[in-house]
RNA sequence: GCGCUCGUAGCUCAGUUGGAUAGAGUGUUUGGCUACGAACCAAAAGGUCAGGGGUUCGAAUCCCUUCGAGCGCACCA
C-alpha cells in the first residue's frame, strides 16, 4: 500500500474514533496553503448525516488528530474546513522510505489481462497526423497499465481488409496488367514473385484510386469485385494483396519505431477472417440475423434506449463483410487465442456509435463472457484553426513523417554544441523532437478535440517535452557530480519549496490512479511538469554541491534522486526517451 | 430532425465523484548568467468560467433553458 493511501486510511480511523463513520476520506492538497498543507472537507458532508453543525464536528475531529504526533498546525477555517500539516520530521521520514523502496509510492492493482487495440494504421496509406493520438495514448496507457500491475497485449490491428485494398489491387492491375498475379494460367508459387511496387507507390496509388472510384461507378464496381475476390482468397488477387500488406507494414513499423510505439501483435483485420465461419454459425444459431434490402443486419436496439439505434450491418448485399463484422470476428479471435479480461479500443471518438453497435452485437450472443469488459477509449480530433479536422494549406493531410521532420528541424538548432558530440547531434535532435511531439499531444485531456498547429509542437520552451528532458538531464548531471557524496537520507528541509516537492512526490499514487481510471495521460503530463518546475525553482534557490551543512546536502541530493527517478519512470510511461545530453 | 462531445485569460489548454482567493503555458512588460547545464528562474498585467434560471452552507463543476461550435446517424474504414 502506498504511503498516501495509508495516510488516508489512518485518518479515516481517527475520524471514526471521534465518532463519525466516513467513507473514502481523501486528504486533498489545501486550497489555502497559508492555513495548512492538506484540507479535509468531511465535516461539512458529515453535518448532513449527523444533523450537527459542521464546525462542531470539525472540533471533535481535530481533537483526535491532535493526539497523533505526525500532524501539526491543525485548524478549522470557514464553514468547517480542517487544515492539516505534516511535521517536517514525518515528511522527511516518508521521503526516506520512498527513496529506499519506490513501491511505497505506487498502488498496484490486481492483475488482469488487457488486449489493447490501438494505432489505427491502414495498409497502403501513409500514417498521417491523425494517427498520432492513437499511437501516443495507446502506448502510454499500455505502459501505465503495466506499471500498475496489469498484463497488456498491444495489437496494431492493421486495416488490411476493406475496399481500399480492392482499390489498390485494381489500380495495380490497371497499371501492370501483365503481372503474373493476374495470369490465370500461372501455376507457380506467388510468394517468390516480387511486385514492382514500393511503399511510396502504394501511398500514391491509393488516393488516386480512391478519387477515381468516387467519379467512376464502373471503377468502383470493379474494386468491389476485387475486394470480394480477396476476401474469398482467390488465387492471384489474394497473393498480391498479401504482398501489398507486407510492403506497407514494413514502412508503418518504421514510423511507429520512431515514436517508441511497440506492438506485441501485428495482426490485422484479415487475420480474424478465419473466424468468420464460426462467427456465422454463432449468429445464425442465435437467430439474430435479419435480411434488409438484400443485406444481413443485426438489430441492436435495447428497450432502455431513449434515442434511435441503427442496426449493425453484418453482411453487405454484395456478399462482402463489413468492418463491423471483422471487428466481431476479432473479438471472437481474441477470446479464443488470448482470453483477455478486458479489450480496449483506443480509437477516434467519432467511432463511438460503431463500437456501441459492435459491443451490443457481441453481448447479444455472448461472444465473450459478461465479465469481460469491452471499452472504447475515444479520443478527440485534431482540428485546424478553422475547427475542422486538420488539413494542410493545400487541403491535404500532413504525414506523420513530415511532422516529425518539421519538429526535428527546430530541435536541431538548439542542441548544445559544447556537450553533444557532433556525430550524435542528429540522433539527439530526433529524440528531443519526438519528446516535444508526444508531450504536446498527451497534454490535453484525451476526450476533447484540440487545435493542431504544427508550430505548437515545434515549441521547445515552457511546458514542453524538451523542458522536461533538459531538467531531468540537469538533475542527472548534478547527481553524477555529487556521486561521492552521502545520499539516502532526508533529515531536514530548509525552504518551503523543498516541502512542496516532497508533498508532490507523495501524491504520485493518486495521479497514477486518476490517469488510469480516466484513461487519460494529461494528469501525468501535468504532474511531471509540476514536479519538475518545483524542482527547478529549488535548484536555483540553492547551491547543492557547495552546501556546508552535511545533513542538508545529503537531504538535497536524496531529494534530487527521488525526483529524477520519478521523472525517468513517468517519461518512460509516456514512451518518451531521455538522451544522455542535449 | 435525433444523438454524442464541447463553449474557461489575447492565443493554446488544465481544473467537472460540488469546496476556501478559477490555474498553467504562450504572448506582452520587466528583472536575473565570471554560480552544480539560462531549452532555466523571478515579477507584473490579463477572467461576466457563452447567456439566463434553479438546487445548497458552498456551483466552472449538478439540473432546466437559450445561443453557438464540432462530430455521428447501415451497404467507406
Amino acid at each position: 500500500m502506498s504511503i498516501i493511501k495509508k495516510l488516508n486510511t489512518d485518518l479515516e480511523k481517527l475520524v471514526e474514533s471521534a465518532g463519525y463513520s466516513v467513507e473514502n476520506l481523501v486528504l486533498q492538497p489545501s486550497g489555502r496553503r497559508d492555513l495548512g498543507q492538506f484540507q479535509l472537507n468531511d465535516a461539512m458532508t458529515l453535518s448532513k448525516i449527523y444533523k450537527k453543525a459542521p464546525r462542531l464536528i470539525a472540533e471533535d475531529i481535530i481533537k483526535v488528530i491532535e493526539q497523533d504526533n505526525r500532524f501539526t498546525n491543525i485548524n478549522i477555517a470557514g464553514p468547517g474546513f480542517i487544515n492539516i500539516t505534516l511535521t517536517d520530521e514525518y515528511l522527511a521520514e516518508l521521503l526516506t522510505e520512498i527513496y529506499n523502496d519506490n513501491s511505497l509510492n505506487i498502488d498496484k492493482r490486481t492483475k488482469k489481462k488487457i488486449v489493447l487495440d490501438y494505432g489505427g494504421a491502414n495498409v497502403a496509406k501513409a500514417l498521417h497526423v491523425g494517427h498520432l493520438r492513437s499511437a501516443n495514448i495507446g502506448e502510454a496507457l499500455k505502459r501505465l497499465a503495466i506499471l500498475l500491475g496489469y498484463e497488456v497485449i498491444g495489437d496494431a490491428h492493421l486495416g488490411d481488409y476493406g475496399r481500399p485494398l480492392g482499390l489498390v489491387v485494381l489500380e495495380i492491375k490497371k497499371r501492370y496488367p501483365n503481372l503474373v498475379y493476374f495470369d490465370k494460367t500461372y501455376t507457380g508459387d506467388f510468394s517468390e514473385v516480387e511486385p514492382p511496387i514500393t511503399n511510396a507507390d502504394l501511398e500514391a496509388l491509393y488516393p488516386y484510386a480512391s478519387n477515381k472510384a468516387k467519379e467512376d461507378a464502373m471503377y468502383l464496381e470493379e474494386a468491389r469485385e476485387i475486394t470480394f475476390k480477396i476476401q474469398n482468397h482467390e488465387r492471384g488477387y489474394y497473393d498480391l494483396w498479401k504482398k501489398v500488406v507486407e510492403i506497407s507494414k514494413r514502412d508503418i513499423k518504421q514510423v511507429y519505431d520512431t515514436l517508441n510505439v511497440n506492438f506485441e501483435l501485428w495482426l490485422g483485420e484479415s487475420d480474424a477472417t478465419e473466424y468468420l465461419n464460426e462467427l456465422d454459425e454463432i449468429y445464425k444459431n442465435s437467430h439474430v440475423l435479419t435480411n434488409s434490402e438484400g443485406a444481413q443486419i443485426i438489430e441492436v436496439k435495447e428497450e432502455s434506449d431513449t434515442s434511435p439505434m441503427p442496426p449493425l450491418l453484418y453482411k453487405r448485399s454484395n456478399g462482402t463483410v463489413s468492418y463491423e463484422t471483422t471487428d466481431l470476428a476479432t473479438i471472437l479471435q481474441r477470446k479464443k487465442e488470448l482470453n483477455p479480461d478486458e479489450i480496449w479500443y483506443c480509437v477516434d471518438a467519432r467511432q463511438s456509435l460503431h463500437f456501441d453497435q459492435v459491443f451490443r452485437a457481441a453481448r447479444k450472443v455472448k461472444l465473450v463472457e459478461d465479465r469481460v469488459e469491452l471499452e472504447h477509449i475515444g479520443f478527440g480530433t485534431m482540428n485546424g484553426k478553422d475547427g475542422k479536422p486538420f488539413k494542410t494549406r493545400d487541403g491535404g493531410v500532413m504525414s506523420l513523417k513530415g511532422l516529425i521532420n518539421l519538429v526535428e528541424q527546430e530541435t536541431k538548432k538548439k542542441i548544445n554544441p559544447d556537450t553533444v558530440e557532433e556525430n550524435k547531434r542528429e540522433e539527439v535532435a530526433k529524440i528531443v523532437a519526438i519528446a516535444a511531439l508526444k508531450y504536446a499531444d498527451l497534454l490535453p485531456f484525451r476526450g476533447t478535440d484540440y487545435i493542431f498547429e504544427p508550430e505548437k509542437f515545434a515549441d521547445l520552451e515552457g511546458k514542453t517535452g524538451p523542458y522536461l528532458l533538459y531538467s531531468t538531464i540537469r538533475m542527472k548531471s548534478l547527481l553524477k557530480k555529487g556521486v561521492n557524496e552521502n545520499i539516502g537520507k532526508i533529515t531536514k528541509f530548509k525552504t518551503e519549496t523543498e516541502k512542496d516537492i516532497a508533498l508532490t512526490i507523495i501524491r504520485l499514487p493518486i495521479i497514477l490512479n486518476k490517469a488510469f481510471d480516466s484513461r487519460s495521460l494529461n494528469d501525468i503530463t501535468e504532474y511531471i511538469y509540476k514536479l519538475t518546475s518545483l524542482y527547478n525553482k529549488f535548484y536555483t534557490e540553492n547551491k547543492i554541491l557547495t552546501e556546508e551543512d552535511k545533513e542538508l546536502k545529503e537531504s538535497w541530493l536524496t531529494l534530487t534522486k527521488i525526483v529524477y527517478d520519478i521523472n525517468m519512470m513517468l517519461l518512460d510511461v509516456l514512451a518518451i526517451k531521455v538522451p544522455e545530453k542535449m
